[in-house]
DNA sequence: CAGTGGTCTAGACCACGAT
DNA sequence: TCGTGGTCTAGACCACTGA
């Protein structure tokens, strides 16, 4: 009977009765209108808590048609993308990176189309070793669109990442980011110190600022390494 | 000169600002009071805006401190955790599984450790092959506690994938999820159909409803299988 | 202590879309 | 058409937390 209502407790409330079956799956549940009634409190707070759930998917809300209980939500899952040096250093251990190669040269024709240049455009390819206490972490394979940005072509990366310097010169205004499971190269596994052939954890990332693209990147990790998040 | 003002213009001109660097990385914006006027809106519109974005990372907002440009913002992605059959026939094919093995035994410790049940405690083990177009497309590997539910002992699971028998009928108020890259074992890689020593990327799920672990499960998928998500 | 974001309310109008 | 969610407003009080 707590006079103090919050929309947190109306979401918990319909949480709870999504999880204990009383609004069974496919189910339309009351209108806002009736269950701000129901709880005493106004049609916005309702609202703002049936909109938090909605976007995890176990609620599918229509104007007119009501607000019903999803039949098979699709989970999901976010996932922070790392800022190496960020997500090391929480770690508790030491970063550092090294350039392994800088040159301007044309792209293979797929890294070409992904970024929506015309083939033989020559990028800026930066590959480099991202460590952990000194130990391989992650190895880059980065293609920067010169055109983003004058500066780019100043810049050596060899004091800082082209992740970090990427962040704080270019803005973006959207990506698309992938993972996937490759298997070592025999240079991927040198400069990684692990065995050929190994399967390798790739996150594979491509950015935009506006209609340009901005960069396009590989991250390939070192045997075992997870990638976590809750539901 | 709009009148009819919406939280996403004030969303998205706050984002322009940021991308524009009108407001750089560390800096305090104006309070949410001061841009309410600038925008001749209530000041819950604003909120409404600078929320969403802060959930993304973009803003750090702190009572009395105000609200400012993250420094470093962690790139935030939203993955959909795949329902198979939803996913496959998505893409237009069709779906089928195949039940593998299904016994009551008790798991390695590393799994009744994850889920928090005592070493030795038996639990349902079930394994299974989707196929998309009668092609192997993942390899499932699952434990299902039994106290979840007394109805799991009566499923065969030759008809419904666990997945979908679980989602229908025990809820699940948590999780966590990894993904990983794993070598394919013989058994696996004759399973889906692949060289043994292929990357296999995998996606390991712990699911709970309350204090109780309802199911973990580890999916591997065939190779060249790619998780994709838009930042 | 005081400034700032977090939330709540009552009432209003609008936009979508099922029927 | 008209029920339902989506949004906006003005005003209020509260909860943090920096100075």
């Amino acid at each position: 009977m707590s006079r103090q209502q919050s929309w947190q407790s109306v979401h918990d409330e319909v949480l709870r009765r999504i999880n204990t079956r009383i609004w069974k799956p496919g189910e339309q549940i009351p209108n806002e209108a009736d269950l701000a009634a129901e709880f005493s409190c106004a049609r916005t707070t309702v609202n703002r808590a049936l909109r938090e759930i909605a976007k995890t998917g176990l609620l599918d809300r229509r104007r007119k048609a009501g607000t019903r209980i999803a039949e098979q939500p699709v989970a999901k899952a976010t996932f922070d993308i790392p800022v190496m040096r960020q997500e090391i250093e929480e770690g508790g251990q030491t970063y550092n990176h090294q350039l392994l190669q800088r040159e301007v040269t044309a792209p293979p024709d797929a890294v070409s189309d992904a970024i929506g240049v015309k083939h033989g455009k020559r990028l800026l390819r930066l590959k480099a070793l991202h460590l952990a206490d000194c130990r391989p972490y992650a190895f880059e394979d980065r293609w920067v669109n010169l055109e983003v940005t004058p500066k780019v072509n100043e810049e050596l990366f060899d004091n800082i990442s082209a992740n970090e310097w990427l962040l704080q010169n270019v803005p973006y205004t959207h990506g698309e980011i992938s993972f996937f499971a490759m298997t070592a190269s025999p240079d991927a596994a040198k400069i990684l110190n692990c065995d050929p052939g190994s399967a390798l954890f790739t996150l594979e990332r491509l950015t935009w600022n506006g209609p340009i693209a901005v960069t396009h990147v590989r991250m390939m990790f070192t045997k075992d390494h997870k990638m976590r998040a809750t539901l």
